[in-house]
DNA sequence: GCCTTTAATGCAACTAGTTGCAATTAATCC
DNA sequence: GGATTAATTGCAACTAGTTGCATTAAAGGC
């Protein structure tokens, strides 16, 4: 249930409406947790009915616009969720199936779709590093923005994995022509 | 829809009934896909139904245990998945939800809780450095099991990913007490 | 021979996330 | 000023995964 957690924090740092979040969720907050505007709306609708947010519309908008405020309950919520222990996390990577399954069964024609992957992990990589350029070049001064750097940089060392794993990967890959 | 073909990879490596794979997933693929039993069941019912696998009752056994075997029809269903593009993964991370949520709103006693899931990521490291040192001390014979091998540096990878981060996030949040 | 344990399979109800589409209102084009 | 486009919210139906429990049958104690 952390979908609930991070639009918390998303709030708290600034309110907004469900398009808004929808947006952040592409870009910046998408990069460590992603969600669709339903899921998004589906969420804010249950944590208002649960007395976390409120929501008072806004004029000069098109549609109906509601921003989102955080409440004393769910600035209290999420500091119970945070210290609470954490899962370990279920591993599921389809990659890992993929290149076992390669295994049992033979050359299937796998390195043009990691080559595609590795080029969107380049990527990636590359618009964190303009972030971290961007907003990190000099030491964080508060605790929240040392917070955020460390984030980034979890971001940052993940696409690093991936490139790695990719390249060890095409490199058994290449030695037949698949 | 991987576990489908978690499956079929590994009853082609071997056939084998649903209790002997919910082992299997809770042991060496669990580090790339896990799943429980009842998943497991579920899904071998709908890929049997589908004409994917067949099952034949084992005599000598307590219960009604049955054997699972991948049918012509399994591979290549494998086969089609292994090569088709892949999604880039939608990444979801609760621990970097955890990070920033400190941030928004104060220290919270995160430290701790780091602290835990850092002992399990260095315990299952430890576990994965024995696999290698048992399975992969000598370079891999045949294609297969350079494909196993790249698999498993990959979970060691990423349990060293996991460490590093909750180093640096450790190290942040140590610079006040909590 | 009964009783407990263990292996094995499975159902039902729930939560989380995905996909595809619909409805409303305001701005903008021409 | 009517038609189109964009912003905004949302429903419904589906797929995937989780949680908790139920059933069957053999093995093994005593």
């Amino acid at each position: 249930m952390s979908l609930r957690h991070a639009l918390l924090t998303a709030l708290i740092e600034k309110p907004a409406s469900g398009l808004d979040l929808a947006k952040r969720f592409d870009r910046s907050i998408g990069y460590f947790w992603s969600a669709t505007h339903q899921q998004i709306y589906k969420e804010l609708g249950r944590m208002e009915s649960d007395g976390l947010i409120e929501s008072t519309p806004e004029e000069n908008a098109r549609g109906v616009k509601k921003i989102h405020r955080v409440l004393g309950k769910g600035r209290q919520e999420l500091k119970r969720w945070v210290a609470e222990c954490g899962e370990p996390a279920p591993l599921r990577d389809p990659l890992m199936v993929r290149l076992r399954a390669e295994g049992a069964i033979g050359p299937a024609g796998l390195a043009k779709s990691l080559q595609a992957l590795r080029e969107e992990h380049v990527a990636k990589r590359a618009l964190y590093q303009e972030f971290e350029a961007r907003d990190f070049s000099k030491a964080p001064s508060d605790r929240a923005a040392a917070l955020r750097h460390v984030v980034l940089k979890a971001g940052l060392k993940h696409e690093n994995y991936w490139i790695e794993v990719l390249d060890e990967a095409l490199s058994v890959l290449a030695q037949d022509d698949d």
